[in-house]
DNA sequence: GTGATATGATTAGCGACGCTAATAATATAG
DNA sequence: CTATATTATTAGCGTCGCTAATCATATCAC
């Protein structure tokens, strides 16, 4: 099957590219959550539990950019899966407290090590300028998205999973 | 409303904590996406078709590393709202080819415009060799991801829309 | 204290996407 | 000509995103 071959790639800015290899990134690394019976959502929910929890449900939701139906929905699933628990709160009835159980943890460990895995094989054929390129550049873009990303709160904003 | 803080990052390798910028990243930018009407996978794919089509149903699915039945519906979708079109090949009666229309060209074009717009407000306050590491950065990871995206084929992977 | 307002979480219900399994249509090999 | 392979579609399921509406609780104004 012969397929219609580019002439010339279009000019395109650095954040029209970042976005696009943020997409087609994710998209492989999706595979190995999928291989842990742990979903990317959850996988990201829980790793801001693991590395930052306790946490409200609302800061989850503010953590994770969604909405507060959208985490509860979440969180019932793994609850019912024992990778979290809740908890109200003593003092106010309304709060909800998440925390990550032991199996929940064990699992979001698992399944990063697989995805990191798989991404350094991926990222073992550069050379070690370009991985030092790339580290310098993860700093600058953890910065950019957790300033701009949660709106307020002290939530570490993790997707370690 | 007081969250718990977090005592102390862990330490996280390059990969795992690219692998969750990438997740913020696009969490952000899914709203340009949602706000011009295109989704995040519908602009992907219309992306490939500007710049690289016309292509097979079938090497869109890999292109965008999806299953066909999951591009067949996406497809069907968009042609409904005249963002692309169907052609039967001549030759071979199996294969379909997908062009974008002149509005699917437009439309994208503006979601992209929207898009990399919100991206370099980010990026406006960083320091010009911040920018030059991040711009350096994408164009290895984009080797990374399309050497090891699709299996095969000459379609470039786009995602630009 | 009581009534009005605000806040946190849940429920209900919809749409978009991801998948696999099965099927239809066509090409190709033996 | 039959058997196998390839391409796309249909059917059907699960997850995740959303908004609107609701329930429970807190807080504010008086």
């Amino acid at each position: 099957m012969q397929i219609s071959r580019v002439n010339r790639p279009p000019v395109r800015s650095v954040a029209d590219r970042l976005h696009s290899a943020a997409i087609h990134l994710l998209r492989r690394l999706r595979r190995q959550d999928d291989a842990m019976g742990l979903t990317g959502p959850r996988s990201s929910a829980l790793s801001v539990l693991v590395f930052g929890g306790p946490v409200t449900l609302g800061a989850l939701a503010r953590a994770e950019q969604v909405s507060a139906p959208t985490v509860t929905r979440l969180i019932v699933g793994m609850e019912r899966d024992r990778l979290v628990r809740r908890e109200k709160d003593p003092k106010d009835g309304r709060v909800v407290w998440l925390h990550a159980t032991a199996k929940g943890a064990r699992l979001l460990h698992a399944g990063r090590r697989r995805r990191v895995a798989a991404l350094e094989t991926d990222l073992a054929s550069l050379a070690p300028a370009e991985r030092h390129t790339l580290a310098a550049a993860t700093d600058i873009l953890e910065r950019v998205v957790e300033r701009t990303g949660t709106k307020g709160g002290t939530v570490r904003t993790g997707r370690t999973g």
